[in-house]
DNA sequence: CTGAAAGCGCTAACAA
DNA sequence: TTGTTAGCGCTTTCAG
């Protein structure tokens, strides 16, 4: 590859007038530069470019995984803002577990700008570890703590929750099964709690026997919709925390023929592919990942725009809202 | 940050000693060292090592589009195996655009050690390019031109595709369609062929108002079918060449309320999510995304230490195996 | 407007 | 085994 003196030489100037002009100044020899660096295809060396500015156009993304289609959409989101600018995007699975995210930070942050993060945990140890970073991080889908440092992108997990509870009360569902997920995850913790707060409003409680609590993954969806069938405490509707869960729970429901909505009405958090074409379409509170994403680099990039501006500004919380995506997955509680 | 100075200066050594026993060598005062590097929290900065070794430790990742669950499932394989060796990715997405993937190798190639890509076309203009890298790289899924200087990763798209020639073939189908994806991409190319011939074969030709041809999206797979519904030629089965024009299709199928696999047998290339929980179960050519990643991460990571030790060997193909997953979407044709 | 030179943090020759 | 030093490619003073 060419480097900077193979253009000074070429254009017949120093290697400090090339820099110029890549960085916008006014030079006389404007022209045989720009022509020097065409005819080499030259680039600016990346490393060498960040060991002297300490900027380096690349932003960390640390999702629990990648694979997981709404990260996967996030990524796809946060990817197409940054890109605009000019910045790259490290990917990195966390697989929720703390270490790995503290692993694989610790061998990245030095060559990034700001870190964006779905964090496996609440816990004060990560927030701990985010601080320490002395990076500007933005927090997407989970806090850490109750007031972190950081900016964060969240969806309206409250008020989705709510609608859910209410979509099913006002059919008239009145026992009622919830699998949520790990309570150590802002979504996990407020979905459950908003939930069964609004159900408890009407009056309505949900028995212990029918609350479940576990992973985010399609396994323990799966497993703990198969001991609510085992179970049989006639709950006539079940409430499921993420897509990942509906999946695995759609699964047992079909494997044990419980129809839905005949048998058990269905609604879940996350919308997913071809939940429409099911043979009875999912209602869902769908979230606007790309949208998410988009967020999420907008703020990293005025953080990162603040640093050279030296600028102050607060921590942003910004909160976007979800849908109650109504198919045909819940009805009337059958009336026996 | 502390850097390596800190660290020589606290130990009471000279920075030379501090970077041998970072790189293993042995040194008199180990201990001093570790115990240095231990409270300073030090970290060897990525920018200047790859500026003084020119590695960087880092895999460029180029897909279609990372939100596809595909890709994104592949980009998984890829991290967990680089991961294991320090290795970290960065990914973009391509939108099957040549010119993107151009433009963002560009500003890539420089911070990276090789490039794993699922090519956008299998151009000259591609192939050109990627050799004008320099560096290791992988096609993945994707060939360019008849005898690419790079390793090769893809799955065994010929025999799928006669298998679910023969499928259909043994079930009495007769009258056949096709959706195709590109042309310019060595699935889209083979699948389509090799099915065709299969059926050729056993005197069975697809005509040519039953194929059609277009880019590996949803909505092209939604256009597609829609329009084979209207010209409604007595087609008794239709073969689709992946999951997203697949997922496409289906809806239209849905809409107009044809039904599977009882007026059309239907299947198609890549399993997805769920496909088992439709009303009649999809019927796949199944393909493993994860291991199709660790074979192309396992490639590179050859390629990589060959530069090293200087070895040279001859460009690999590696053809995964793919798998005929029936499910129930197919049946023997409607006796009309 | 321009060039010479220092130095970002690191590794690898070289000399001891 | 150790320390000194040059230099990877770049940006940015400092002089002119």
């Amino acid at each position: 590859m060419a480097n900077i003196h193979d253009v000074a030489q070429r254009a017949g100037v120093s290697i400090a007038t090339v820099s110029r002009m890549l960085s916008g100044e006014n030079i006389r020899n404007r022209a045989a530069v720009e022509g020097a660096i065409a005819e080499l295809g030259y680039r600016p060396n990346a490393s060498a470019r960040g060991l002297r500015l300490g900027r380096h156009h690349t932003i960390a993304v640390i999702v629990p995984d990648i694979a997981n289609p709404y990260f996967a959409t996030l990524v796809r989101g946060i990817e197409e803002r940054v890109m605009t600018k000019g910045f790259r995007i490290i990917v990195a699975s966390s697989d929720e577990q703390f270490t790995a995210e503290r692993e694989v930070l610790g061998g990245l942050i030095d060559a990034v700008d700001a870190v964006a993060i779905v964090p496996a945990e609440a816990s004060d140890r990560t927030h701990r570890m985010l601080a320490d970073l002395g990076k500007p991080v933005v927090l997407i889908d989970r806090t850490v703590g109750d007031d972190p440092e950081f900016d964060l992108v969240h969806v309206d997990n409250a008020g989705g929750a709510r609608m859910a509870a209410e979509h099913l009360l006002s059919l008239g569902h009145r026992r009622i099964g919830i699998i949520s997920g790990r309570q150590e995850t802002l979504p996990g913790q407020v979905r459950h709690k908003v939930f069964l707060d609004t159900l408890s409003s009407a009056g309505v409680q949900v028995e212990p026997e029918d609350t479940k609590i576990g992973e985010f993954t399609r396994s323990f969806g799966e497993r703990a919709a198969q001991e609510m069938i085992a179970a049989n405490t006639g709950i006539t509707a079940v409430f499921v925390g993420n897509n990942t869960m509906a999946q695995g729970a759609l699964l047992s429901l079909h494997a044990a023929g419980v129809g839905i909505p005949g048998r058990l009405s269905f609604l879940c958090f996350d919308d997913f592919d071809l939940a429409e074409l099911l043979p009875s379409p999912v209602t869902v509170i769908s979230r606007p990942a790309i949208a998410e994403g988009h967020a999420a680099a907008d703020l990293l990039l005025a953080r990162i725009d603040d640093l050279e501006t030296g600028r102050q500004r607060k921590f942003m919380h910004k909160v976007l809202p979800v849908a109650l995506t109504v198919r045909q997955s819940c009805a009337a509680p059958a009336t026996s």
